[in-house]
DNA sequence: TATCTGGAAATATCA
DNA sequence: CTTGATATTTCCAGA
């Protein structure tokens, strides 16, 4: 149920979105800033391309409008009221002088006196940072969320909060509506940038992307016992809750969440998508002054803050912009040099400048690169490969899939561990220069939408004696990074064992201005991995990679039943063949669920599979293949399954591939997979993780396409996965999912698409197909990273394109909004597939659906209903599905925030 | 004594 | 509005 409704929402999200303007990013904007990261033809096209008009208006004056008036956003849409507009004066009072300033102002009223009072110095508590900020003042928090919540609604009214955030266009508006132009504002810089930041948040930037963090910090203060902030879930929470409880202070802004949620959403999203876009072409203006306003004062504050302590305030140049800095201030410049100059959003100068690296070893790179990244550096919620030409960024080896993140209000709980034993080790391949550099790591979201800093969840750095790695702790926009220096000696190699994982309180975040998340249920993350590689040209190449998903609650880590390992990915479609699952927590009574998942999430076909009690383990299950419903499809057909053991508690959707009879059996991939493959650091895992497609780093691992197709991947972890990997194949079926990603991923993900974009990107939108589909080449690694972007782009526009496509098919929405091309969702699937390998299914769709839903799709449907099958496909579902699966979790919870805030309007 | 943990009680939120 | 089910957050206690 709840699902067909995300489903709905999403694809709503989407079509608002493409309505928006998120496509952003205007070719030219980005080209300049991204141009470094790779390709980021992408970032071009994808503005003119989709959104043209929407954001091309939008942005432009939303920029200007950003930078003008804060208040009133670039889509005209009335700032936020309130919320936000007092902080973007702030902020823009700030802006001009530093944000610090301003920031301690508004934070302090709130409360918290966990901020630093000063503030220029800055150097607020940092853990406050993140919770306190929005804290602060209610008012805060209320402008920026009612106004989030204003914009949201606004938005979310099209669609779903979830979904819009890709899609929406606003994003960017919405965001900065309410984020407060700075925000914007540097983002928009920081587009320009480069597209660094992306999103809206850009400031942020990071993490979570900006929005969050900013808004948190705006917002926040909050953070305040949960009790009274939390809001309720149900978005609608964001009246209830908010104010009421407010506790403290905090929360009573507003509507927390929900707002956030919603608007957040879309805000970021959208933002994201479209601000960078706009971003881009403010930067070019460069106000990143104002920006930093907005922008900063939200997360400067927090992060400010939080961090400030690490950071040294600003100390850069960049500083200024920054002023909000002081977010970023987190970092010191010096040792991020990048980063802060990003943020801050001064390109030029941060380009220009170079970084210094304050830390000793990271040093990375001297290199006017790294000065270049920093300007440019993209911002945390921006996808990135995780190759690019003789570069690659890998996870050696995966951190184990639960590790119980720690409460402030507890001691740390240690280091994350790797599976078998020892640390989650990265290197990075093909750098043969002797300057070292610094591995970034910052705690991701790990659901369906694209990877972006995790609101509910931040690094935190492990001393100690059993601590080898050193480490330096930052943060940028709201996000704890921790510098890790990459050195030559060690063949730019780390072994990361002085990362943990804090839990901050749902409630604390949810309040924030800019949030729009929901913590409840969502306790999975990524360990994102980012390195800045100096480039002759002066540009700094950026690279990315993420992690397999890490479920950090107690309970669900000790009654979710997770899938690490499959022993095949996909076989005939007469089943009957046993396969073997590895993971943890399965149950004697568990049972396993094949689905075929329709574009707009409906299951098209349920069968329980057959499991061999006997053979059942805690980490490991005995299945039987089902026979898939229609046994003369001619193209392979991309399902799900995943392990039930009890009304809420499945693990993710894994994917699977019916292949055709006569087909020989491509990869099963046997018994490698499993092996032990839940222990399996080493596995898959890595690759594919959920995000992955989007992603598509990870993916690009593998470097054989055709590997990757089958085996690899699949077992991989499908789940996301498999949402990733429907797409692969056939395009048309990725259209479907993408929607639903989209809507799910939403908007911060969307910016990244544009990073991706950037390198990619003008291709992106056209290209991604044949990018997804096949992931061979190295390239395609790229590709497919891009393809992430794309389908970020996707996203945004996708979302229209998923609307388009997935509506056909589905019924849930039809929205549609946008049409159009079912390219950009093909594109958008085929990241996803990229996770699967889909080798081939590009296949088909197969009909995937049209039973469940409508069907519609145009060329899809065959109908899948079941028999004839022909039509291969699948693919799509499987993505929604996946996602779905996670987005259930997370989304329901966001719809019915959604519902209820719908309602409520 | 300080951490790190595993467990689980106390709270909150959902349904 | 009550109640049971769930999920989150805070505490405890042992190693």
């Amino acid at each position: 149920m709840k699902s067909a409704e995300e489903e709905h929402y999403n694809y709503a999200s989407s079509n608002i979105n493409s309505s928006l303007p998120l496509s952003v990013a205007h070719p030219s904007l980005s080209a300049p800033c991204h141009g470094l990261q790779t390709s980021n033809p992408v970032i071009s096209i994808v503005p003119s391309t989709n959104h043209p008009s929407g954001y091309g208006g939008h942005a432009e004056s939303g920029t200007a409008g950003y930078y003008l008036s804060p208040n009133v956003r670039p889509n005209g849409v009335p700032a936020l009221e309130s919320p936000r507009i007092e902080i973007t004066s702030y902020l823009g009072l700030h802006h001009n002088n530093n944000q610090f300033f301003h920031d301690p102002e508004i934070e302090e009223p709130v409360p918290n006196a966990k901020r630093s009072p000063t503030t220029a110095t800055l150097n607020l508590p940092n853990i406050e940072a993140y919770r306190d900020p929005s804290c602060l003042s209610p008012a805060s928090s209320l402008s920026s969320r009612s106004c989030n919540s204003e914009a949201s609604s606004y938005e979310s009214n099209y669609s779903y909060p979830y979904t819009s955030p890709q899609t929406s266009p606003w994003q960017s508006p919405c965001v900065s509506p309410k984020t407060t132009d700075t925000e914007e504002a540097y983002q928009r810089s920081m587009v320009t940038c480069t597209l660094l930041n992306s999103p809206r948040h850009s400031p942020s930037a990071s993490p979570r992307t900006s929005i969050t963090e900013e808004n948190w910090l705006s917002t926040r203060n909050s953070r305040p016992s949960s009790p009274c902030n939390k809001r309720k879930y149900s978005l609608n929470g964001r009246q209830t809750s908010y104010s009421p409880h407010p506790s403290p202070t905090p929360s009573p802004q507003t509507s927390p969440r929900v707002s956030v949620t919603d608007e957040t959403w879309l805000g970021n999203t959208n933002q994201y998508t479209s601000s960078a876009i706009v971003a881009a072409i403010n930067a070019l203006t460069t106000d990143s002054t104002i920006d930093m306003n907005d922008g900063i004062p939200t997360k400067s504050r927090r992060t400010a803050i939080d961090h400030t302590q690490s950071m040294t305030l600003k100390t850069e140049p960049s500083g200024e912009d920054h002023g909000t800095i002081s977010p970023t201030a987190d970092l010191s410049p010096e040792e991020f040099p990048g980063f802060q100059h990003i943020r801050k959003g001064s390109f030029c100068d941060q380009y220009l400048s170079v970084p210094q690296h304050p830390y000793p070893w990271a040093k990375t790179k001297p290199l006017s690169p790294s000065s270049y990244m920093s300007p440019s550096l993209p911002a945390l919620d921006w996808q990135l490969p995780s190759h690019s030409g003789p570069y690659e960024l890998r996870i050696e080896v995966q951190p184990k899939s639960h590790h119980r993140a720690h409460y402030e209000t507890e001691g740390s709980r240690g280091a994350v561990k790797a599976s078998a034993g020892g640390h989650p080790v990265v290197q990075l391949h093909g750098y043969l220069e002797s300057e070292p550099l610094t591995l970034q790591l910052f705690i991701g979201t790990a659901d369906d939408r694209l990877l972006r800093p995790h609101a509910f969840y931040q690094v935190h750095r492990i001393t100690g004696k059993t601590v080898s790695t050193t480490s330096h702790e930052t943060i940028l926009s709201n996000t704890k990074v921790l510098e890790i220096p990459l050195l030559p000696e060690n063949n730019m190699r780390a072994i990361i064992d002085c990362a943990g994982i804090l839990k901050l309180r749902n409630s604390d975040i949810e309040l924030r201005k800019g949030e729009t998340d929901i913590g409840r249920k969502n306790t999975r993350v990524r360990l994102v991995f980012r390195v800045h590689i100096p480039q002759p040209n002066g540009r700094t190449l950026s690279l990315q990679v993420a992690s397999n998903p890490i479920e950090c609650s107690q309970r669900s880590a000790q009654e979710l039943p997770l899938v690490e390992k499959q022993s095949a990915d996909s076989y005939h479609v007469m089943g009957g063949k046993k396969m073997i699952l590895n993971g943890h927590n399965f149950l004697q009574d568990s049972k396993v669920i094949f689905v075929e998942k329709a574009p707009d999430g409906h299951h098209v076909w349920e069968m329980e599979a057959k499991t061999d009690k006997e053979l059942c383990k805690p980490t490991s299950l005995v299945i039987e293949i089902p026979p898939f419903r229609n046994q003369r499809i001619t193209s392979p057909v991309q399902v799900n399954f995943y392990v039930c053991n009890g009304k809420r508690k499945r693990s993710q959707y894994q994917l699977f591939t019916y292949l055709p009879a006569n087909v020989p059996v491509i990869k099963t991939e046997p018994t490698d997979d499993y092996e032990p493959a839940q222990t399996c650091g080493p596995r898959n895992q890595g690759l594919s993780p959920l995000s992955k497609p989007y992603y598509s780093q990870q993916i690009m691992m593998p470097p054989d396409p055709g590997s990757c197709l089958v085996t690899g991947f699949t077992s991989c972890q499908q789940r996301n996965a498999v949402m990733s990997s429907s797409p692969s194949s056939s395009p048309k079926l990725h259209d479907l999912s993408s929607p639903a990603y989209k809507c799910i991923t939403n908007p911060g993900h969307s910016h990244l698409g544009l990073q991706q974009t950037v390198g990619g990107v003008p291709a992106i939108q056209e290209v991604p197909r044949s990018i997804v589909v096949h992931p061979s080449s190295p390239d395609q690694s790229s590709h497919i990273m891009l393809q992430p972007q794309v389908s970020q782009h996707l996203s945004s526009s996708c979302s229209l394109g998923y609307q388009q496509t997935l509506y056909p098919n589905s019924p849930s929405s039809p929205v549609p909004s946008v049409t159009q091309e079912p390219t950009y969702l093909q594109s958008c699937s085929p990241t996803r597939s990229s996770v699967m390998g889909q080798q081939q299914l590009p296949n088909v769709q197969r009909n995937e659906s049209p039973a469940n839903q409508p069907l519609p799709l145009p060329e899809l449907h065959e109908d899948s209903n079941h028999n004839l099958a022909p039509i291969p496909v699948t693919i799509k579902r499987e993505r929604e599905e996946l996602d779905q699966l996670y987005l259930d979790d997370v989304n329901e919870i966001i719809r019915n925030d959604l519902s209820s805030t719908n309602v409520h309007s």
